[in-house]
DNA sequence: GTTCCTTCCTGAACACTGTTCAGGTTAGTA
DNA sequence: TACTAACCTGAACAGTGTTCAGGAAGGAAC
């Protein structure tokens, strides 16, 4: 569109609007530089390859979270980060795959699990640990499986019933965190 | 190897062969093809693309989770057959991330979370639904990013210390479980 | 033994993909 | 005006999944 020249965040920005234009199988480095009218080596100046792109792209869409001010019990407050998660993911086409993906590869888009294990008030360290972590696979997993069944559906495959998404993952979430204040108190 | 023709199941057995040999990244249909001696498009005979075979991959990775016995008590059988889904997943190199795949695309791998939704015994179906799927979720998430690093350490990077991956997954799935059990007591 | 049909495969191509690299242009600073 | 850093071009490389017309192998029927 503009005839001047780009910087790393200009790039990331172009990635993040294609991405959703696109969705990600179709966010390619060539289709990328030709939003950006120029040749895909120039991508190249800007990032070392295109997995350290998605990683930035991973993490501006967890940075997405809506910040949650403290609840009347830390219960509350964890499920509200959760959900604050939920939405950023839900945010952006395939942003729970982009973000399961450069997770697992250990790229980064560990913010989330820091954000949501920081309200987990207990002794146990490792405890909150393993529930952050657990609360970020449920939310990924869940948004993940609903963004592609959008996508499907919008390419007019028919619709199984299914359960409320929202409200599955909700009950998911409930139940880690009221295991973990039962196991607190025992 | 051999020098005579092959049938659909020849070709699974060889994919499965070949992703533990080289991970998936590295399962192409070309190395795939050329590991039965064959023309690339000779493989497009028994499966209409790859990723229907990547289908049937992580169907037979799920259909690896050992038989359990019923336990004295449903939340163990559970737990069980959710340690049973972790061992299956370990199993195959990359099997994590080619069951997650082929799960998020709604093209299999539902037997994992059917077996473990019929171990749990409580009145309200869609609750069990719903810890189904999240202990489903939690073990893929876990084993992917256990599986991603086993690849990352054997090239020679450096290992941070992290909690066992074992104990993590176990402590997620309790808290599930028990959070199931005291919902269902209110 | 010859026909016939199904099963399986070849060979070549198409339209992509991420990535590299030597060299050029632009912009800002001294 | 010269220098230097930031940014880009153009062309190529090596690979990917997939398609398609045609051919060969094998078994059954006559």
């Amino acid at each position: 569109m503009s005839a001047s020249r780009y910087n790393k965040s200009d790039v990331l920005e172009a990635a993040l609007k294609l991405l959703d234009e696109l969705g990600l199988p179709d966010l390619t480095m060539r289709k990328l530089a030709a939003s950006l009218d120029v040749q895909p080596s120039a991508l190249y100046w800007h990032y070392p390859n295109k997995q350290s792109l998605l990683a930035e792209v991973s993490n501006t869409i967890v940075a997405f979270m809506k910040p949650v001010e403290e609840q009347s019990t830390w219960k509350e407050t964890a499920k509200l980060k959760a959900l604050s998660l939920r939405d950023a993911l839900l945010a952006f086409r395939d942003g729970a795959e982009v973000v399961s993906s450069t997770l697992a590869l250990g790229l980064g888009a560990t913010a989330a699990q820091e954000r949501i294990q920081s309200s987990i008030k207990v002794d146990d360290g490792a405890l909150a640990h393993s529930a952050a972590e657990s609360i970020v696979f449920l939310v990924l997993g869940n948004v993940w499986h609903q963004q592609q069944r959008m996508q499907a559906n919008s390419l007019g495959v028919v619709d199984n019933i299914s359960m409320d998404d929202r409200s599955s993952l909700e009950t998911g979430i409930d139940l880690i965190l009221t295991g973990l204040s039962q196991k607190v108190k025992a």
